[in-house]
DNA sequence: TCTTGCTCCTCTAGTTGCTAGAGAGATTAA
DNA sequence: TTAATCTCTCTAGCAACTAGAGGAGCAAGA
């Protein structure tokens, strides 16, 4: 049995996430020590790089919470697990079409600018003027892509 | 002038992004009516403008607030401004790199996935199992790329 | 003039996936 | 025993918004 602290270093997810998976359900809840601390096994620790993979990857929580419960009826079809991972490949693949997109738009502003002053400046001109751009962005809800 | 609603019409803004643009400090307090209603003239719906391209460029609000200080001082040197765009250019570079990788791994992943039974499953067998995925995915603190 | 229907106001709370910190108790090594 | 290092719960915070409640402003038609 090892303790929460032990569980973050064998899976290489930090403590408070750990607690915060077992809070949203992701994990049930943990068995206790006389001391109330948890304690976990072999089972949990599986289920847990289940996540951690599965995060790095980028399904997003919800997505997981699915594969999961698929997870746990190794009887059932395939194809459920299969369009969960399709589904975010798609959206990987999107992803990438949009971010190389800005990548070239970022070029292009970055390569005009002379290194001047700012009045001619290409970059701080090219975010002022939908004009001097190329890229139609259509004018959605969510609109990015942050670093993270 | 413009009411909030125009404005978010001719920027392509939500309006209550607009208004949290403005409680955030991106946008100046705008004008008021008579009746308590924003108003807005062309400086606004410029500047506005300017922080919807950014932010289709990926530009965290910091660093478009910075930019925006910037060009309110068209005499000084653009090398500010063009060390922004840079460090854009290089997180959206980095990103894209991180996703190409997931790219592959979701496709080995699902090709493999002969359309079976859970049991055999490869998108489960993969996530579940380190050894069997082939990137080196480092224990990093934020590990992912979320879809938005 | 009144009413209808749209916009606008402020405020609070929720989203995703965590992270940080306070203040207190548990466990372990010297 | 005592000190150091966990661990506990709880609250609050991050980005960048979004959603909803409850009320007021405003333009146009009957």
């Amino acid at each position: 049995m090892l303790t929460i602290g032990k569980l973050s270093q064998a899976s290489g997810v930090k403590v408070p996430t750990i607690r915060y998976y077992e809070e949203i359900g992701l994990l049930p809840e943990a068995e206790r020590s006389a001391g109330n601390q948890r304690l976990y096994g072999r089972k949990a620790q599986e289920r847990l790089t289940f996540i951690r993979h599965a995060r790095e990857l980028g399904f997003p929580l919800d997505a997981i919470r699915d594969l999961l419960s698929l997870s746990d009826r190794p009887d059932q079809s395939c194809a459920a697990a299969d369009a969960i991972a399709s589904a975010q490949l798609a959206a990987v693949e999107a992803r990438i079409a949009r971010l190389t997109a800005l990548k070239a738009e970022l070029e292009r502003m970055l390569i005009q600018c002379a290194g001047g002053v700012i009045a001619d400046c290409r970059v701080i001109e090219v975010l002022g003027d939908h004009a001097k751009c190329c890229a139609d962005h259509a004018p959605s809800g969510h609109l990015i892509e942050v670093a993270g």
